[in-house]
DNA sequence: CGGTTTTGACCAGCGC
DNA sequence: GCGCTGGTCAAAACCG
């Protein structure tokens, strides 16, 4: 990922003014989706989808103060309160076991990319624990999380339903591990893809980038 | 066999 | 308060 942060990095970088101009590309995206909707839910699509991309960029952008740091990080996932007994009680599910934990907000990085893959070698090992159909979206999003022990670093892909090409990846938390792979690889990936940087006002394709 | 994906259900947040 | 939507869980299926 720190590739990635390195590749992007001067959206992040930014020391000042950092809320806004990192992601512009994003805001290309929120665009883009708005077009998908082809005007169905009249009155709801507007608001809706731009709530929706707001708070996205404002997240991704920037930390909301909201919380003000209310929620050290509670570092353990499998809190697995109950045991097989709920389980027995409650038959397939149980998926809200946990209650103390909080939501803590971890940085997230999002940036599309063009490929024909959905899921990207981006040197780190990924386990699949959810997919859910978006409104507006014809293309599941899938939720992936980092195997390794003690990283909770996640990210969901998405494929727009206009672009066939086009994949959203967001990635949220920071790798607290070196990377499997060698990042030979991911230079690799970037031959098969093309990173849409809207940054400045037109897009410019990794590739050129990089040769 | 171990790890990963699949898949339906549950839950929290938000809008109405 | 209800219903919709997105995010997560976990058992079962799948795959090397």
């Amino acid at each position: 990922m720190e590739n990635y942060h390195m590749l992007f990095g001067t959206t992040a970088a930014q020391p000042s003014s950092s809320t806004s101009n990192s992601y512009n590309f994003l805001a290309g995206s929120s665009s883009l989706l708005r077009d998908n909707d082809r005007g169905q839910q009249a009155g709801h699509s507007a608001s809706g989808l731009s709530s929706h991309g707001g708070s996205f960029l404002a997240e991704l952008s920037g930390n909301s103060s909201k919380d003000g740091g209310a929620s050290p990080p509670a570092a353990s996932r499998g809190e697995s309160s109950a045991g097989p007994v709920a389980e027995a009680d409650r038959p397939a599910g149980g998926a809200g076991k946990r209650k103390g934990e909080k939501k803590e907000r971890r940085p997230r990085y999002a940036f599309q990319t063009r490929s024909q893959v959905d899921i990207l070698d981006d040197g780190y090992r990924w386990r699949k624990y959810g997919q859910k159909a978006v409104k507006n979206n014809k293309f599941p999003r899938s939720y992936y999380r980092c195997t390794h022990q003690g990283c909770n670093v996640k990210k969901q892909v998405q494929r727009l339903s206009r672009d066939e090409g086009v994949v959203v990846t967001t990635y949220e938390g920071t790798h607290t591990h070196p990377i499997e792979k060698s990042n030979d690889n991911f230079e690799h990936i970037l031959t098969q893809m093309q990173i849409y940087s809207g940054m400045g006002s037109n897009f410019s394709s990794s590739h050129n980038m990089f040769h």
